[in-house]
DNA sequence: ATGCATTTGTTATATCATAACGTTAATCGT
DNA sequence: ACGATTAACGTTATGATATAACAAATGCAT
């Protein structure tokens, strides 16, 4: 809910507490949080972007972690697999999740000019899609909900 | 809003009525409804599931109509951009818009056991994210609304 | 130490999408 | 009707995203 990632925060403070949360989190559920795994997580968290694949995939080789397209799909897959990451439909790219080990349903608003992700919540079966949904005897098991818009920052700006 | 798809209904009539709202509004606006495009539209209008682009491609060129990828691209991105269809981004797949002229904001309710696709309307602003969207300063501009689940019929079936 | 499951490295390939360019066809002002 | 302009098409090539398959290495419980 807490619109972080556009409005200015302790990001440093951010990324380790993220970081620290999961790594409790994999300890405690015994998940194995490898090198390679904790370096895409790293990455990710980094910023509050959204990172294609070969993006990070090309940061790994840089880093000598690894250098085929399923070093960096395998360990996507873990990390949104645990909920520690989310894939963003519309851009084929990947962001750190905000709230990990919180058992959500994301939600995304995606600036289309700085291209910052923040992730809110949302209830799939609420509202007018959940009427519909109802209405048509569906069960709603997940929804992808990815907003494009524009953040405070780039409104206020002067470029178009 | 009327869950269209699930339900049975005059499919015939579906189709015929829907191809005709769109000649009349290609005509209307000077679009130019060419074989291709036209095509196209019927062959997404013929069920109300989600094609991909080779799909489409594949029938296109038993037909002679077109036998490389940019053919079918070509006639989604006309259909996508004037509302005709609409490209469902978790599965990079196509389908015909149910109220076709309309002006509307498309959300779909997808079912995973029969991959029936349910277009419904949905208010980006509205809700949990739009209360999100303030309280971050962020202006929505659109929306991807994709909710994955069960449907009626498949739901009521043995199968699991 | 042994056996089993998980992870990794690597090659190859599948799937989805667009750039570029010359040709053809529709549109429009004259 | 005519030529200029724009839009659509056919084709080749390539880019971008994602996975199958299998052998080698590692982690982990007994
Ligand atoms: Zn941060
Ligand atoms: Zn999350
Ligand atoms: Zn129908
Ligand atoms: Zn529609």
């Amino acid at each position: 809910m807490d619109p972080i990632g556009f409005s200015s925060h302790d990001h440093a403070g951010c990324i380790a507490g993220n970081l620290a949360r999961i790594e409790a989190r994999c300890k405690q559920a015994k998940l194995q949080l490898t090198p390679v795994r904790r370096r895409v997580l790293e990455i990710l968290l980094q910023d509050h972007r959204a990172l294609g694949a070969y993006d990070i995939l090309d940061r790994l080789r840089d880093e000598g972690l690894g250098s085929q397209p399923p070093v960096a799909y395998r360990a996507l897959d873990f990390l949104v697999k645990h909920g520690f990451a989310h894939k963003i439909e519309r851009m084929n790219a990947f962001v750190a999740c905000a709230h990990p080990g919180e058992d959500h349903a994301p939600a995304f608003l995606i600036c289309r000019k700085c291209d910052m992700v923040v992730e809110a919540q949302t209830e799939p079966a609420r509202g007018q899609l959940g009427s519909s949904a109802k209405l048509a005897g569906f069960l709603i098991e997940r929804a992808v909900v990815e907003a494009e818009g524009v953040c405070l920052n780039c409104a206020e700006g002067p470029q178009s």
